[in-house]
DNA sequence: AGAACGAATAGATATATTTCTATACGTAAA
DNA sequence: TTTACGTATAGAAATATATCTATTCGTTCT
């Protein structure tokens, strides 16, 4: 069976619009607002996804003054990927 | 911007039943019925789960008489983890 | 304290997905 | 060549998800 963090990490990177943020979030933190510029959607929106991430601890919010900045979790990604694979397919052992 | 196979492989693998049967699938070929006796769904809605593992090229399958067994594509889950995951995670280079 | 700003929440609507029943299709056996 | 079997398809209903507008909440600046 799998793992309820792993269905979770794999229902939030199946929208587009989510895999969009962890790109811009790559080597940067940005707060909501920032975001929001990138997309045509409505700031609500934007924060729906965002908890969604959040909730499958593939992005962390930090407040600091009246913004949140978001970062993104490269363990959680090389982690679920990684466990994902290893689930059907044997290791390869080094020659 | 994610590509459009990624993002459907994402999408099949986000629904626990349709991992079920990958798993069910991981060392042996099953046929449709024989896949069916370990859910309560109905035939349709598992076929209908096969279809998208299909089309996500996740699994595929081979007619032999009325029977369609299906197998599992072990290389495009190894290379939709890995190239996910080297999306957004620097490679570590050996020591 | 009041106004302004950034972000989250509530609730409604639109859209997508899942699952069902009924049925059609293709193959094999009688 | 009819019958039975295994699977796929069609279409409807139920459920889940995404998106919007309106509003609230917390923080900062006057």
């Amino acid at each position: 069976m799998m793992s309820y963090n792993l269905n979770k990490f794999f229902k939030a990177i199946s929208d587009p619009n989510r895999v969009k943020i962890m790109e811009l979030l790559k080597d940067k933190e940005l707060n909501v607002t920032q975001i929001c510029e990138h997309f045509d959607m409505q700031q609500p929106s934007v924060s729906h996804h965002l908890n969604i991430l959040k909730n499958a601890k593939i992005v962390s919010g930090t407040k600091r003054g009246k913004e949140v900045f978001y970062r993104l979790d490269s363990i959680c990604i090389v982690n679920c990927c990684n466990g994902f694979r290893e689930q059907f397919v044997e290791v390869q052992k080094k020659a």
